[in-house]
DNA sequence: CATTCTCATCAAGTTTGGTGATATATGCGT
DNA sequence: ACGCATATATCACCAAACTTGATGAGAATG
């Protein structure tokens, strides 16, 4: 007697006739004919000498020996899925660049760990860069992909996840609220959190002046812990010095911004479509309201 | 492009290869010929696209592709196997009778209920009763298989585990050494624990009367814990209100006991060949000294 | 009662997979 | 270096297994 083995095809069609609930819907999602849908619960049956399904009148209905065999079957199924997956993964190869503005880099590493696990042979490489500027990268093919950051219902790029702008104050400081308003920014020339920000000051009609800017939020740290200025970051991106300043401080409400995927133009390679993909799956927004 | 789907006799025949190291040991193991298990493997390799193995020189390497696959095929077949075996116990049916001695009820009921989840079909019924009776009726074939409790290398039956006797009184109880020892004993006329005290005293020369008797231990619980008698017990059967006595109570030293499983003459049934190894591998001894 | 739908069964054609024989390569001893 | 023994790859052939399309039986629908 050989090695009693189950046979995969067969396991798949018992799971796709349950689900379905007849062979002919079976045979129809498997791309098989309705005889040999039938004639593979047959074989099943037969190599198991055992009986899996009845038949009430039109319906089918599987014994407690098919259901059992059902659970295994969707057991190994899955597995099986996971093993060939995983196979298939390992073949994709290539090089991949991606961009992504500086105060995200804290919330990738895990994301790239992860990556790297499933395309052990694909070789990543991260920049970081104002998101104006990775947006030029990515449209001159210097990125495969470039996450940015980007006002609501800004053109361009898919949006990944969207985020509550907040204004932060360092944690034992009294919000500076002077007029005009002391603000600390980062990334000069082209941030969107600057953009935000002044646009929400003008329409309130509150001046203010840029009290310190620096390329990076690691930059402004000590001066905003200290309590000399005002920041705006993302809710996510609080830390445990920074307090954050709701409306009873008479700051206007800053709108959400929007975490975007871009891509470089025409056909992406092979590993940029998958970092894409894990990147919109592990950063898919916590509930939020949208629109 | 139809479901992408491994196949068990492949990643057998993978194992297989792995285990033995050669294309034609391996071949031998499993009933194949060489050639096959050559394009057996070139097959797998075809389907996933992907190199698993090199050669150096003579010998087999497997590239980190086939180690990781390797991985996946183990976990896959061990739940194949699984699944196998359990469709496969859900086929055995029939009726079948185990004799128990009454002081080892309390042991078995997690076997029953695991041997019942693993043959649904099968109809088991208990019995209790002495030693000796069970292994009459075991004879006669009113039994298919008992669990006796026998001296040590007494003959007859496979012994399944081997338990130290102990001298035991009620817990908050002085032991009662006078002389004649008053004893407490269960199954009157036949009981091995009987015979094993008995010779014990008898060959340190001590006397003893027999103070209490009952079918059973429940029925000299109240005695024994009140301290009107002491009894022989085995060390798992010990009980928070029963305090085991060691040598330096002055009592003889007691050898081990054997628990032994005997089978009904000529071919066991099939529910009772998997009910014995079931017993055999739930209660196999943790580590004794043996011989 | 006719129609429609689903399923089991059959014969036939095709593919797959195993075998035995043979060729190639490696390691080892002389 | 040479030849022997062992391990592997490859090939053609055959048998068994699988899929298919056709056909008929049985059940639901109206």
């Amino acid at each position: 007697m050989r090695a009693p083995t189950l046979d995969f095809t067969l396991l798949r069609t018992l799971v796709a006739i349950a689900d379905t609930g007849s062979v002919t819907a079976a045979a129809k999602r498997l791309a098989y004919t309705q005889s040999t849908v039938s004639m593979q619960l047959q074989r099943l049956e037969a190599q198991l000498t055992l009986t899996l399904h009845e038949r009430e009148g039109r319906r089918i209905r599987f014994t407690s020996e098919g259901e059992r065999l059902l659970t295994h079957a969707r057991r190994l199924l899955a597995l099986n899925d996971e093993a060939w997956n995983d196979m298939q993964a390992r073949q994709v190869t290539g090089d991949l660049t991606l961009g992504i503005p500086e105060d995200y880099a804290s919330l990738l590493p895990s994301v790239f760990a992860y990556f790297h696990q499933l395309y052990p042979a694909v070789g990543l490489k991260v920049i970081c860069g104002t998101s104006v500027r990775l947006v030029e990268q990515v449209k001159a093919k210097e990125l495969d992909l470039a996450l940015v950051t980007r006002q609501r219902n800004s053109p361009g790029g898919d949006v990944i996840r969207r985020e509550p702008l907040v204004w932060a104050v360092g944690v034992n400081q009294q919000p500076l609220l002077s007029d005009p308003l002391p603000l600390a920014l980062y990334s000069p020339g082209a941030d969107v959190f600057r953009e935000v920000a002044e646009q929400a000051l003008q329409a309130a009609g509150r001046s203010w002046r840029v009290a310190y800017t620096s390329q990076s939020m690691t930059g402004l740290a000590p001066i905003v812990t200290a309590g000399l200025a005002i920041v705006v970051v993302t809710r996510s991106m609080l830390t445990s010095s920074l307090r954050p300043l709701d409306e009873s401080s008479g700051l206007p409400a800053l709108p959400m911004i929007e975490l975007a995927l871009h891509r470089a133009p025409h056909r992406p390679s092979e590993p940029a479509r998958r970092l894409g993909e894990l990147i919109r799956e592990q950063l898919a927004a916590p509930a939020h309201a949208l629109s």
